[in-house]
DNA sequence: TTGACGCATACCCATATAGGTATATGATGA
DNA sequence: TCATCATATACCTATATGGGTATGCGTCAA
């Protein structure tokens, strides 16, 4: 009788990234790995909030991490973005070959509702 | 005191297409507006739940929506995802130029894991 | 005006978070 | 072995959903 709410964020990558909080890390690591502390505190959060953010992430791929002497550091692994990347990249002829017509429409539909 | 549980899906268009049924939505309207019931049927849900992705979809502006007699055409406006994929964008260097270095750094990643 | 049709909302539920705090775990160094 | 540092987890709370069902509302046709 799984009655689900919402899809889970660890199960897809869409979900993943659509936690604010979790694209701040994405951008930080871009630069290179990362203990954890020093993630929690460029992100103004305590070390426990980092880290789970970090699980869901690193369950979903788009982290790796590994241990070095107490630290644990993570570093980016983007290669899930790519997914979303083409999926938007779908859409492009949407908001460029078509933009003059779809601003015109767009304005219609406007209209339309006004017109109410 | 506002305890956030998880940043509003009508706030973002990060959380709007963070759920698969609304992803279908926009996909099916990349051939043209459809009637609610529609896309229902077409989604497989009860009109209901169709109209709540709708109004999700709707909030964060990437669909608009026109009355057609006793019908509501919705139509897509995919500019808001262009967000998205300049985001995503920011880090296809991860996943093209430094495929090599990256895949060699996982696997090391990897084999320090299993070397515990 | 009345009845049917197409949607949007109101509710009710169970679940999945995001956060904060306290605490268990692991690893390092004296 | 013991104290300490760096993280990961366990809990607990307030919310935000997604889904299903019943129902309100506006529009159109007879």
């Amino acid at each position: 009788m799984t009655v689900m709410a919402r899809a889970a964020t660890t199960s897809d990558v869409f979900n993943a990234i659509a936690e604010p909080r979790r694209r701040e890390i994405l951008v930080l690591l871009r630069t290179g790995e990362r203990p954890v502390a020093q993630l929690a505190q460029q992100l103004g959060m305590p070390q426990p909030g980092a880290s789970k953010h970090l699980r869901v992430l690193r369950e979903v791929g788009l982290v790796q991490d590994r241990k070095s002497g107490k630290q644990r550091l993570y570093g980016l692994d983007a290669r899930g973005l790519r997914r979303v990347h083409e999926w938007t990249g779908g859409f492009e002829q949407f908001w460029n070959e078509g933009f003059d017509r779809l601003d015109e429409y767009v304005q219609d539909l406007k209209q339309a509702r006004q017109a109410d």
